[in-house]
DNA sequence: CGATCCTATGTGATCTTATAACACTTCAGA
DNA sequence: TCTGAAGTGTTATAAGATCACATAGGATCG
């Protein structure tokens, strides 16, 4: 269900990376989203996987599980590892949030929804993520993987290096 | 080089790199290699370095730090963790082994010297790794990081799926 | 040669990330 | 309403990684 994109002109509506958006209604709709999804393939979207969604795209950066669980202990959840990692592996394995094995970290995913494979660009200086759309397997590691009898079944993509911001500044 | 997808009964079929191969020779001649690369280009292939490189091409497969640390003890080395994390380092930045960030484990280069952007099949199953040269950020997110301006400095590219030998027993 | 500097190694301590195991609760369906 | 599966909470512990500091070794220059 991709409630249809009205997007307002001249606002930079991309919800992904290094650039401004309308966040306070990213999250409501994200929420909201998920919601629908979840009722739809009977799934719980339960108050802890609800909080900690939200806490993934109210932070809109790539969140250890630690501070996940940081901020579902101050929003009245239990305090113990397992929460956080529990509430996270929903969100993951239904495709609401991916995580970054690079920062052993977790994202709001920016295209929720959407069947996508995606590709995270990492800044090496301030951590920042952005999440981009990848064509799955083309080019050498399809090659190697038909010729080798591997059967792909989820490929990661994670590019380090500089985002615009701190780019600039070493320029400097 | 193209393998068949059957495999040769009765041959205790390599569980890494999904292939067979002239293994003693292989570990011979990568240190080999690495010595003289080292030479060149005056870095210091100390004794850990050279039995961390060892025993990871003994191996032939994805080795987690603490594992390398017990067999760095056996070997006569230090006993603690900076011990194998510095000796891996060393490998991973001179491009003799690889991390590989979903099993936080890591690999000898199966292709040492080539100037490659790697790219590796890793089976869900017995976490087996294959090493294939992938096509460096062509396609989406190339265009991605052109249009965020975001500088890729390295991509890293992890597929999991099933290897040939673990397919075959999923099928029965 | 020996003083000096830089790199490398060894060690203890600590920090971060992740999972195992088990009790109790909640919810959907028989 | 009973029941079983899924979800939540907790304790404990495993696994992965780094910090800080002391010692050792090789290179370089006087």
């Amino acid at each position: 269900m991709t409630s249809s994109p009205e997007k307002r002109p001249g606002q930079p509506s991309d919800p992904v990376g290094f650039e401004v958006h309308d966040h306070a209604n990213c999250i409501q709709s994200s929420v909201v989203a998920a919601e629908a999804l979840c009722a739809r393939e009977g799934l719980r979207f339960t108050p802890v996987r609800r909080k900690a969604l939200e806490i993934l795209l109210q932070e809109h950066r790539a969140l250890g599980a630690y501070e996940m669980l940081d901020r579902l202990r101050d929003a009245g959840f239990g305090s113990q590892p397992p929460v956080a990692y529990r509430a996270l592996e929903f969100l993951v394995a239904h495709g609401f949030a991916h995580k970054i094995e690079r920062l052993n970290a977790f994202i709001a995913c920016a295209h929720p929804g959407a069947n996508h494979s995606p590709a995270f660009m990492i800044c090496r200086l301030c951590a920042a993520v952005a999440e981009a759309h990848s064509a799955p397997a083309r080019g050498g590691l399809g090659d190697a993987a038909r010729a080798a009898g591997f059967q792909i079944e989820r490929t990661m993509v994670e590019a380090v290096g500089l985002c615009p911001a701190c780019a600039e500044k070493e320029d400097a």
